[in-house]
DNA sequence: GTCCAGGTTTTTA
DNA sequence: TAAAAACATGGA
């Protein structure tokens, strides 16, 4: 089993509560339980099934990363600069929240508003973490009770999603194994949940590896490098090949040009 | 002061 | 139906 890069897998853009330390650890939470850890430290998280499954420990990396490499040269490249990046399997709710924040907005404020929600509404695990709040706790909020987030406009898309969530209108879970087309229009009855953030939660919450969110600078991306594919085109793990291709846009905005 | 940020909703033509 | 404007917030 290949050993996660932490650097590469916890600030490519796909989650927003891990912190680097100044002494080179990495502090988080998931799932309700906080974690502190080393990259020399990152092969022992298989011994535990909980972080296990989170870091994706049992995916087939070289096989995707072999399949997608072969499909394009930049894509080789993307693949080849964060070639330990694994797909999160973050908790679906915690992934539509992120992702609804997210919106019109950049990273730093998103993980500030994020940061802001865990605080005053999440469960204390002790050194300033917190975990994420359940929806039935955001669910009896007013929009006004969410006023010290700073989140602007987006605090009554929280709002509605927590509702859904917490009524049981909106069953995230069974979202895993529902047709993907179904899945993403059941994400999209909840206000403020568009194409993109859909298809995050689908990605990141959910693990569709087929979904793959199409925001700006992939947008750049497919217009520079691919302006004849589809996402379908990158096959069933098109995500994973959007988020080495985000890393890159990122890295080479200059070559996106048009 | 203006522009922009991992978009979406609302308004307008 | 399609295009434009509005939406909160804060840093550059």
């Amino acid at each position: 089993m290949e050993t996660v890069d932490l650097q590469q897998t916890l600030s490519c853009g796909q989650c927003f509560r891990w912190q680097p330390q100044a002494d080179g650890s990495w502090w988080g939470v998931a799932g309700g339980r906080a974690l502190r850890l080393r990259q020399e430290q990152a092969a022992g998280l298989a011994q535990d099934p909980f972080w296990r499954r989170y870091f994706d420990l049992d995916g087939d990396y070289p096989a995707l990363r072999a399949r997608l490499a072969a499909l394009h040269p930049v894509l080789r490249q993307a693949i080849a600069q964060a070639p330990g990046l694994h797909l999160l399997r973050q908790d679906p709710w915690e992934a539509l929240c992120s992702f609804l924040l997210s919106q019109n907005n950049n990273i730093p404020r998103i993980q500030g508003c994020v940061q802001r929600l865990c605080q005053a509404f999440g469960a204390p695990l002790g050194e300033g973490l917190y975990a994420f709040p359940a929806a039935q706790t955001l669910a009896q909020l007013e929009e006004a009770d969410l006023a010290p987030l700073r989140c602007g406009y987006r605090a009554r898309y929280l709002l509605d999603a927590a509702r859904q969530v917490s009524s049981g209108g909106l069953d995230l879970h069974a979202l895993r194994t529902a047709p993907v087309e179904q899945a993403r229009a059941a994400l999209r009855g909840v206000c403020g949940v568009g194409p993109k953030v859909a298809d995050c939660v689908l990605l990141y919450g959910l693990h569709r590896l087929e979904a793959f969110p199409l925001d700006v600078w992939m947008k750049r991306v497919m217009a520079a490098l691919f302006p004849k594919l589809r996402p379908a085109d990158f096959g069933p793990a098109a995500g994973l090949a959007q988020q080495y291709l985000f890393v890159w846009a990122r890295r080479h905005p200059a070559q996106l040009a048009l």
